[in-house]
DNA sequence: ACCTAAAAGCTAATGCCATTAGCCACGCTG
DNA sequence: CAGCGTGGCTAATGGCATTAGCTTTTAGGT
């Protein structure tokens, strides 16, 4: 009858490490019972730190969320100019393939309609923000922004869907067909640039 | 005590319009409970149609992708050479957005790892074969056609999952961006071209 | 026209999950 | 040392899928 010593905090930690144990498919299958389990308590004790499983399942998004805008921040700290957006793309499927259940908890978008997920939508705000300018890097006029970074989103976490779903049937190299889109996303937005 | 005169193929209508109603969400909301109401029968009943929940998404699932190969075919009867890719292109954005939860379906790529799904996986592999007589009619040369199809998939798809969850923040024109998106495609491919 | 057997429905029971209510004991604070 | 807030518990409820076993329709053969 000792105490386990909880808070919201340990709650999280043990739920993102149920999200990491359970591979691609870890944020689908978080569960209470999961991180009960984990903690060693009853279920309903967890109810004490959070408010519920959409509740938690919103605190480990954000932490997610923040963990890919770290992500792309430290990136640009070490590239610039023409090589930033290239080293961003890479850096998410990185990222995404290390913690495949991590980045399904992003890409779990339920949050844009979410009212409760004020947070959420701010934290990918920054994410798209973080993209943006590297986009702007490559020298892509105002007016072409929003389809520029709206096009690199599309492009890259398709691909990421994709792979991590088991999508590319045939067994030629991914890494070169992720260069490969990589390089033809970076060409075609210098096109674009204003001389 | 009359029969309701199911049959498989009733039960897979019904399931189907579920999805349906069942907005972007359809899919992953989809239910036995709501198919048996929807049936006015009892939910152990469809067990005598379909082998459980699973079976079921399965055959949703079939359906579902075999409705896009035969777009993509119809595509096909009208377009040819430069103008086929953007065409398929438009038609999968069209539908997805027409029947979102099917899209969800289709993407629900969960079926690569399932070993019941061989007919789904077939079925997926005609609709990437549709894809890939698109991107061959753009002159790409045959040792970049694999990559050439990733990144079609991954932008197009990646770029349909993202609208539909919402994922565009801003208000600005998103049917002026998947243009953008499918013109910067075409315009890379080609490039690529034997003359 | 009947009799039979398979097929299609049912109810009941089990188990897993989330959630709520309400109880108890640990352990800090005065 | 007394008291109380907090963190744990058990019990109960309700939704879902699934299995077992019963009943009745209905189609088909004689």
């Amino acid at each position: 009858m000792p105490r386990a010593g909880l808070d919201r905090a340990a709650v999280v930690d043990l739920a993102l490490a149920v999200v990491d144990d359970g591979g691609r498919t870890g944020f689908a299958d978080l569960t209470l019972s999961a991180v009960a389990a984990r903690a060693g308590v009853a279920v309903p004790s967890l109810y004490k730190h959070v408010a519920g499983l959409p509740a938690l399942r919103r605190e480990v998004a954000l932490v997610c969320i923040e963990q890919f805008g770290d992500a792309l921040r430290a990136v640009r700290q070490t590239r610039s100019g023409a090589d930033l957006l290239p080293a961003s793309a890479q850096a998410i499927r990185h990222l995404a393939r290390r913690v495949p259940g991590r980045y399904q908890a992003v890409q779990s978008a339920a949050w844009v309609h979410d009212p409760d997920a004020v947070a959420l939508r701010d934290a990918g705000a920054r994410v798209v923000a973080e993209l943006s300018e590297a986009v702007a890097a490559l020298g892509v006029p105002d007016d072409r922004r929003i389809d520029a970074v709206r096009a690199v989103r599309a492009s890259v976490h398709g691909f990421v869907v994709l792979e991590l779903d088991g999508g590319f049937g045939m067994p030629d190299d991914v890494d070169a067909s992720f260069d490969f889109l990589v390089a033809g996303l970076v060409g075609g937005l210098e096109r674009l640039s204003v001389p």
